[in-house]
Formats: C-alpha cells, structure tokens, sequence
DNA sequence: GCCAAATGCTTGACGTTTGAACTATTGATT
DNA sequence: AATCAATAGTTCAAACGTCAAGCATTTGGC
C-alpha cells in the first residue's frame, strides 16, 4: 500500500464527494506542516502569529480583537493569547479607543512591520514553489470553485 | 465588507499562487469547523475521535497503533490518548498477539461499529451537501489537481 | 547464541485551540 | 432614567497535538 493517510479511509466506491474532501484535507494538512515547519526553522515563529501579522499588515489602521477573531477565524481567547504574546515581543500594541471602552485597537509596530516583511516574501516564495506544478488557468479553476463552496458554506451556517 | 477571513489578507496583485492557497485554507478551516461543530451537538464527539474510528471501519481486522499513526498522520503519543478515549467508552478494545508483543491490534467492538455507522452516513450527508453545486467533473477534476500537489509535496520533504 | 540497533508503545512536560463562564461596557426600549 | 439584551474582551478547564525520554520486544549481524 502506497498511501497511508486520512484519505484512504474509504474503499472505492462512488462516494465522490466524500473522497473530494478527504483529499483536500489531507492536501491541505500537509501543505500547513510544510509551512508551519519552515517558519519554525527559518524564523522561529508559527503559523498562527505570522497570520496575524499578515492581518494587520493588511489593515494598516489596526483591527480589533474580534476584527482579528473573525478574520483569523479562530475564538476570542486564542486571539487574546497569541496577541499577548506578540505584544510582549514587541511586534503589536494595543491602543484603546475613546468611543468604545470595552474593545481597542490592535496595531503593528514599526518593528512588527519591518519583521513580517522580510518573512512574506520568502512564505510567498514557498507557495509558489508547491503550485509549481499547476497552470494558471487552473489555478484560476480551482480558486473560483472554491469561491463557490464558500458562499454554499455561508449560506447554510 | 463582506469577506472576513484569512483569505482578505492580499491586495488584488497578482500573487495567483498565494490566493489560490489562503482560499484552500480558508475553505478547508470551514468546513472542518461546520463538521467539528456538527459532530459536537448531534453525536457529541469529536472530529480526531470519528477519523480514528472510520480508520478502523475502514480496517475490520484492526490496525496497530502505528499504522494509526501514519493514516491519521498523528504522532504516536497522540493516538494512545484517543485509543485510551475510546476504549473507556468501549468503542475499540485493543487485542494483543502472540506474533510480536510489543504491538497489539486495536479493533471496533459490536458497539463501536454501530455507533460509528450511524454517525457516519449522517456525516457524508453534510459534505455531498456541501459539495452539492459542483459537478460530478468538476469534483474529478479538482480531485486530481490535488493529487499532483500532493506527489509534488511527497518529493521535496 | 549474543549484543547492538531498530521498532512499538507509553509517559510526561509543554504549547495551542476550543467552548463556556465571567466582567465590563454599550445600546435599545420603555 | 432604568433596565435588559447584546457586544468586546479575558479567563479557565479540557481536548488535542508535539516532542523527547523510557521500557519492552524484536531483528540482524557477528
């Protein structure tokens, strides 16, 4: 037996959908450990800091907390601990905000910001090294039927 | 604005690979977060407990804990705490052999398969839905896109 | 046969993520 | 104005996951 993982879990039947998903986690799986071992070798952080970082490296202006919660699609504590832990680094601060006490704004640093840089272009380097093996147009393919899996997904929820 | 997510993270440049991956991620995070939350309120259990037991549905002469560990490629330590979870629950028994006694094999009981077959036909319900507008050569094809990410990944790890 | 290396599993320390309970603040209704 | 519901953020326990160390057993030279 040549492959081993999650995907193998049904046998050949016309579960289409079923074997669609199946691959695309484990692809997906795999791709994030890739990633996520990469950073941790060549910069020493993780994957769910440096998405915060992008996040906020995209909005210039900052985010708040459940900004960030909702973005990072992870829960309010785990966005708490991780800005704790960037905060102590000295990569993010958090500003509060007169019009509404009870949230503030999380901000990049200017060290923060220097930081990410040097990392995304390498991380977007790694990406378009794995997809090396696809054509633009399928890569365009996939992306917009994924687009379409998503609203399906909003929908029902 | 309407798209919160990870996937928000670029401007619209032209980083084809970079969106084609945060999509990929974005969409797998939901849907694993849909299934997650759905397995919790109707069967109350949890997404790495129902992938051990479909391994074994999948397996019905039992598998040891090292081939679990490779097809759900988790570490080891992790599959004794989830083999130790089900086993209290009386899902799974683990039988020793007399060929090589460091190993044993771990196997469903009565109960285990039936529990484990009547989550499991509700559970492929949720994803041909969430598949749903998709064609049948649309899911072939983005099912075998993958597959060339995924040898392509295999070669350079 | 014997000993070193490899294998299978468990354990324990540690970090992450979730879900739910909690505090504080804001907003809306009356 | 008073109150009740909704919202923003934090905290905490439990589940998950990794990693490295350890024990028992098997395997493969010699």
């Amino acid at each position: 037996m040549t492959d081993l993982d999650l995907e193998t879990r049904l046998s050949d039947d016309d579960h289409q959908a079923l074997k669609l998903w199946l691959r695309l986690l484990s692809c997906t799986t795999r791709v994030e450990d890739h990633i996520r071992q990469r950073l941790r070798q060549e910069f020493g952080t993780t994957l769910p800091r440096f998405d915060l970082l992008a996040q906020l490296e995209r909005h210039p202006d900052g985010l708040t907390m459940r900004e960030l919660s909702k973005r990072l699609m992870v829960t309010g504590g785990n966005v708490t601990g991780i800005t704790d832990q960037l905060e102590a680094e000295g990569l993010v601060q958090r500003e509060t905000r007169a019009e509404d006490r009870r949230s503030f704004i999380v901000r990049l640093t200017p060290q923060g910001r220097r930081q990410f840089k040097r990392m995304a272009a390498t991380h977007e380097g790694w990406i378009v090294e794995l997809f090396a093996g696809w054509t633009p147009a399928q890569k365009t393919q996939v992306h917009d039927l994924l687009a379409l899996l998503k609203t399906h997904l909003k929908d029902s929820t």
